[in-house]
DNA sequence: ATTAGGG
DNA sequence: CCCTAAT
């Protein structure tokens, strides 16, 4: 009766986050039976599993613990962000997308607008078209700033949603970092690199089919309308691919991003809590 | 057999 | 973690 009150390692605890984005919350024997997780957990009960899921998902992680590692709770966060991002092909008959997503309530730094990434994902690409529209209208050569973009689009009456101009942000910094756009200081400009093939086949899947003209035709061979709707689909498949993968790196850019935050307001919270310190001791504290 | 919940 | 009702 050695192992009970056995605690949970990093590698257990990852191989669960794995398995749930991968078979989604509640599918524990599941997880367990997948080759993927089965060695790092087989030292665990799909019970087991379970349990500890709920524990992840309440803990808003105290302090208590030496503040051991709170940036895990918010990588595992985005990376389900991410894995959801993937995992949405046919936005119907698929796995339930109601994974709880345990995510701190309390302190919560607003996780806000990162949950839209899938509507994200479809859009960024075609911002992309608008975005060196405006670049190749506006008359600045030295380039433009964000604003300047922005508000050419805005006057191009294109629907944008409300928080576009963040995603504008990131959109920019994203090409510039991709070399498709030229950054100094704030400033964007086009060059060689803009024009390159980007997606040429942005056509849309609609209704090019060729349907069988009657059924004249005994033996209409090897059709060759098989072909052209295998290629045209396989097309469709990478275009699906591309905006996906583009959605998982604005997910991570903006996690990144919002992990410095989260950093940067939990140092000033320690300043604080210092200061209150201080100043219950009686001390007198100068702010410079 | 398995899962969700309460203990 | 364990126990139990519910599916």
């Amino acid at each position: 009766m050695g192992n009970q009150k056995l605690k949970w390692t990093a590698e257990e605890e990852e191989a669960l986050l794995a398995g749930v984005t991968k078979h989604g919350p509640g599918k524990w024997k599941n997880i367990l039976r997948d080759p993927d997780f089965a060695d790092q957990l087989s030292n665990r009960s799909n019970i087991d599993l379970k349990d500890k899921w709920r524990n992840l998902s309440v803990a808003p992680d105290i302090q208590g613990s030496k503040d051991k590692i709170r940036t895990p709770k918010i990588k595992a966060a985005a990376f389900q962000l991410a894995a959801r991002a993937i995992i949405t092909p046919t936005p119907s008959a698929n796995t339930s997308l109601v994974d709880p997503l345990p995510r701190t309530r309390s302190s919560d730094l607003s996780i806000d607008d990162s949950c839209n990434i899938v509507v994200d994902a479809k859009n960024a690409p075609r911002y992309d078209g608008m975005i060196f529209e405006a670049l190749s209208a506006l008359p600045d050569a030295n380039g433009s700033d964000v604003n300047a973009i922005f508000n050419f689009i805005q006057q191009k009456r294109h629907e944008v949603p409300p928080n576009f101009k963040r995603i504008l942000g990131s959109r920019l910094r994203r090409l510039a970092a991709q070399g498709k756009l030229e950054k100094t200081q704030n400033f964007y400009k086009m060059n060689d690199h803009s024009l390159v093939i980007r997606t040429p086949l942005v056509a849309r899947p609609k209704e090019i089919n060729v349907k069988p003209r009657q059924t004249n035709s005994p033996r209409p061979a090897v059709s060759q309308e098989r072909v052209c709707d295998a290629s045209k689909s396989a097309a469709f498949k990478l275009v699906e691919v591309d905006m996906k993968l583009d959605a998982v790196e604005v997910a991570m850019e903006d996690t990144e991003r919002m992990i410095k935050l989260a950093e940067e307001a939990e140092f000033i919270l320690l300043l604080a809590k210092e200061l209150h310190e201080k100043c219950s001791q009686g001390m007198l504290v100068e702010i410079n």
